[in-house]
Parts: C-alpha cells; sequence; structure tokens
RNA sequence: GGAGAGGUGGCUGAGCGGUUGAAAGCACCGCACUCGAAAUGCGGCAUACGGGAAACCGUAUCGUGGGUUCGAAUCCCACCCUCUCCGCCA
C-alpha cells in the first residue's frame, strides 16, 4: 500500500515505477480521486468548526442566561448539521475510494530488480552443487512413491479430491525429518529464528495486511462456520438491500440492476465473521506486529514456522497436476524478518543465505534466480526464487521464494517501529522467504537420492531425524 | 453455549454530559542544582488527516459502528475483543 503523501509528492516516480510492472500511468487517476478527497474535507471542516465554536458558545450562553443569543446559536448548529450529515458521507465515500484504489496497486520493484516481462527474463544470481550423475534413467518423485507403496493419490482423491495427497510410513516420516532439520538449522542462534506456532486460521485484515486480499481472494479457502453463515446472510440482506435501493435512487433502477452483481457482494467486502485458511505461514508471522510499534531495539525480529499452507489453486488448472509438485494442501517452514527500514536490504541477503543452508545439508544442487519485475510477488519490491534441480523432472523447480516488501505490508497493517530516542520513527520493513517448502524438499530428496532400484537412500543430514533408517525401499 | 466484569495516551490508571486531547504516576526528553552521578526542582512529551513556506491553525480519534443531545470518553443500541465462573470439547 503505497503512502498518499509519497503518491502525491512523487507522480513520476510512481507512476516510472508502474512502468516497470508494465502498469500503465495512475498518477492523473490518484490525483483526481485525492484531490476530490482533500476539497471534502476542507468544507466539511469547516461546517464542523462552525458547529463546534456554536456549541460551545451555547453552554457560556446558558450560564449568562443570554436567551436571545441561544437561540440564534442554536439554528446556526441545526443548519450545519445538514450539510455536516451529507459531507460526511461524500468523505467517507472519497476515503475509501482511494483506499480501494492504492490497496489494488503491487510494490514498485526495486531499482535492481531486472525489468523483463515473464519468468523468462529472471536472472541467475547464484548457483550450488552441481547435477547428480545417475547411471539410470531417473524417474519422477510420484513413480518412486507409488511403487514404493508409500504416496497415494488414489486414497487422497477419495478424501478430499484433486491436488492432495496420502504419505505413507518412511515417506511421512521424513516429511517430519525435513522440517525437524530445517527448523532446528533456523533456530540455531547461528541463523537466530524464534521458532512460532501460528493460528491457520485467520481474519480479513490479517490477509488484507500482507495483500493476499483483496485481489487474490479466489486464490484463498475460506472458512465458516453455520452460525457465520446465517449472521453474514443476515447482514447482507440489511446492507445490500439498502446498497442497492440507494444506488437505483441515484443512478436509476437498470443500472442498478445491470450492477446488481457488484452491489450484491459478489466482490470482495471485509467480513468480521469470516475466516481464511493461511496460504502460508507468512501471513500470521508478519501479522504479530500488525498494529503495533516495535522498539527499534527488538529489530530485526526474526520468526520460524513449521505449517501446513492451503492454497485454491484458481488459475492453475491443468498445471503441474501429476505428483506433489503443486497441491492445496502442502508443508512450508516459512522465515520472516521485521527489520528498520535500514537494516532490510542486507537481512534479504541473509535470509536467502539461511534458506540456501538447508538445502546445502541435504546436498541438492540448485540456483538462485533474481525475478524480473515481470515475475515477480504483488507486495514484493525484490524476490530471489531458489529452484531446486529434479533429475525426475529434469529441470529446476522452485523451492523457496526470499522477498523483501519493504514499507509495503507494514503500511497495510500500520506496523511501526520506535527508533532509540523514543520517537515513532516510521514503518518497519517485513521479510519473508521459505527455508524451504518441505513437500518440494520431499521431492527433491526422493528424485535425487533415489537408486536405479527405486529405493532413496536417506541423505546424512536426515539420518538423525529418521530413527536408524538409511534406506527407503518398498514395503512388503 | 450460559452468567458476570471490563476495553481510556508508550505503560499503569482517574474521569461530573459543556476550555477533558483527556487528572495523576511511570517511562522518555530538555533545563537547573552537582566535579560527575543519584536524588530533587522546573518545563516538555499522543496519533492521523486537512490548510500553511513556517510559526501555527483546524478536524477527527477514549475497542468498532450507529443513535440521543445545541454539545458525548461520559447516556442508549448493536457488534468485536479480553478476563472470571459454569457447561461442552481435542
Amino acid at each position: 500500500m503505497f503512502d498518499p503523501k509519497w503518491v502525491r509528492e512523487n507522480p513520476q516516480a510512481f507512476d516510472e515505477g508502474l512502468s516497470r510492472r508494465k502498469l500503465p500511468p495512475l498518477s492523473k487517476q490518484f490525483e483526481q480521486i485525492d484531490a476530490l478527497r482533500r476539497a471534502r474535507i476542507r468544507t466539511l471542516e469547516i461546517f464542523l468548526e462552525k458547529k463546534n465554536k456554536a456549541s460551545k458558545e451555547i453552554g457560556q450562553a446558558r450560564t449568562t442566561g443570554n436567551h436571545s443569543a441561544l437561540e440564534k446559536l442554536m439554528s446556526e448548529v441545526a443548519e450545519a448539521k445538514e450539510s455536516i450529515a451529507r459531507l460526511e458521507n461524500e468523505v467517507k465515500e472519497s476515503e475509501a475510494d482511494l483506499k480501494e484504489f492504492l490497496a489494488g496497486i503491487p510494490n514498485i520493484p526495486a531499482d535492481d530488480v531486472p525489468i523483463r516481462d515473464d519468468e523468462t527474463g529472471n536472472e541467475e544470481y547464484r548457483r550450488h552443487g552441481e547435477r547428480p550423475s545417475l547411471n539410470f534413467t531417473p524417474k519422477q518423485h510420484f513413480d518412486l512413491g507409488e511403487a514404493l507403496g508409500l504416496m497415494d493419490f488414489e486414497a487422497a482423491a477419495k478424501l478430499s479430491g484433486a491436488r492432495f495427497v496420502v504419505l505413507k510410513g518412511a515417506l511421512a516420516r521424513m516429511e517430519r525429518a525435513l522440517s525437524q532439520l530445517f527448523l532446528d538449522t533456523h533456530t540455531d542462534p547461528k541463523h537466530g529464528y524464534t521458532e512460532v506456532n501460528p493460528p491457520l486460521i485467520v481474519r480479513d485484515e490479517v490477509m488484507i495486511g500482507t495483500a493476499q486480499l483483496p485481489k487474490f481472494s479466489a486464490d484463498q479457502y475460506r472458512v465458516e462456520t453455520e452460525d457465520d453463515q446465517i449472521r453474514q446472510a443476515y447482514e447482507n440482506f440489511e446492507l445490500d438491500r439498502n446498497a442497492v435501493l440507494d444506488f437505483a435512487e441515484k443512478r436509476g433502477i437498470e443500472a442498478a440492476r445491470a450492477e446488481k452483481k457488484e452491489v450484491l457482494g459478489f466482490v470482495y467486502r471485509p467480513n468480521p465473521f469470516r475466516r481464511w485458511m493461511i496460504p502460508t505461514a507468512e501471513v500470521p508471522l508478519t501479522n504479530l506486529v500488525r498494529e503495533d510499534i516495535v522498539d527499534e531495539t527488538k529489530l530485526p525480529m526474526r520468526m520460524t514456522a513449521n505449517t501446513p499452507c492451503f492454497r485454491a489453486e484458481a488459475g492453475a488448472a491443468g498445471k503441474d497436476t501429476r505428483g506433489m509438485l503443486r497441491q492445496h494442501q502442502f508443508t512450508k517452514v516459512e522465515l520472516v524478518s521485521i527489520t528498520t527500514p535500514e537494516q532490510s536490504k542486507d537481512e534479504h541477503e541473509r535470509m536467502l543465505t539461511c534458506a540456501e543452508e538447508v538445502l546445502k545439508k541435504l546436498g541438492l544442487h540448485y540456483r538462485v534466480m533474481t525475478l524480473c519485475t515481470g515475475d515477480m510477488g504483488f507486495a514484493s519490491q525484490k524476490t530471489y526464487d531458489i529452484e531446486v534441480w529434479m533429475p525426475g523432472q529434469n529441470t529446476y523447480r522452485e523451492i523457496s521464494s526470499c522477498s523483501n516488501c519493504g514499507e509495503f505490508q507494514a503500511r497495510r497493517m500500520n506496523a511501526r517501529y520506535r527508533n532509540k530516542q523514543g520517537k515513532v520513527a516510521g514503518h518497519v520493513h517485513t521479510l519473508n522467504g521459505s527455508g524451504v517448502a518441505v513437500g518440494r524438499a520431499l521431492i527433491a530428496v526422493m528424485e535425487n537420492y533415489q537408486e536405479a532400484d527405486g529405493s532413496i537412500a536417506v541423505p546424512d543430514a536426515l539420518l538423525p531425524y529418521m530413527g536408524g533408517l538409511k534406506k527407503i525401499t518398498k514395503v512388503g
């Protein structure tokens, strides 16, 4: 979310930043919305001042018993109040317009982000290790897993539909082992992240804070109790009927009918009852500082969590349908840092090396990509992806994504910090990164450590967590 | 789910329908005293928005949203949240 003041004062920088995202210039539109808003505020405040003054004088006239003045003042207030009611609505409308406008605009890329159209424009930043040389044709993880009898997509479909998986036995254990290894690595003083076990179900505002909402509601799972639904239906009925009537009055019944869909709330609208399943632990971890003023001495704050993540994967129809690469539910160890504006750049590099560390421990070959402007996420100003080598697929696959969001999310959350002088010094910077995706790490291990007979060797780093098991072989 | 209590500034905590943006204390900052420090004394110290080159002025904010009133932190209603007890529950 942008600072309106900044946009007002730097329209050209704003447009230039948007153009790097392949977006049209929006400063003109901003200027319009903002100017109207400010004009409305000004007129409203003139009337408010009038009312306040008169009210105060009424108090004085009462005590002095000046009845003629009293009556004049009363009528003055009554007059002002008429305008105030109308102007208040206008200001509210303008403020909502501005907020909606700004909430839909993505973060501006950092200066050193390559300006390209799509993922083919990403640039390699560095790489580690080499592709393993196998003297047989490597299989994909789902072939391996199904042959081992430890990965069951049919059972998962029976339970939950497509894009779910059931892991069993040594593979289930290996997933847990990976989580443990990652958490142990990041909570070690060397990395210094504090382990957190956050809620997996969160409110609207929290999803807005990290920018999953309002724009990406279709990618999220929402949860409601029956009670919630009843209350919501009731509220919607009241709200929407009024909204439709209001709309019809202003622009005619025909227009109201045509735009009924929007008016009736099929578009996103904040709702106090509804909750969302987290698509990543970034959401609860980052929002831990929402509406807070953090002491600078506590920064950087580093947090890690191992959680299931839930994604509707809307718009990914037909993409990566085989195997457990793209699931509605997966496990991920997440890293989140809260920093001062000065610290965030270094912290971003540091976070990346923390994520890389676990892949090094697993002996996996990977490359780090700097995402170009066309491939970056909505809230990010700079993102590194780590892509791990998958022999079975004969390609690199994203296993981690580390983003510096600057103050973009902090503004939405109103997360600020207090400097050493005790003054509120501004918004914090927020960073998040996978450290790393556990489900994908599992399939990377499977494909990289597979043997000719379809068994899978356990990487050294996982041995302590596997209860003595050195190799995963077919059951039964 | 039932019964009750409560949500006030960075924190603690007062608050009568009318100079209350809000007492007091703590914390913090400045000054004085001191060789220095502590202690003490004096002064300062909320945020956002709007206007202004600035000094400064205006407006809003006492959980949120409505309402009553000329005027609401104070009265009324709804909701959210926290706490205590009971019930249910992994």
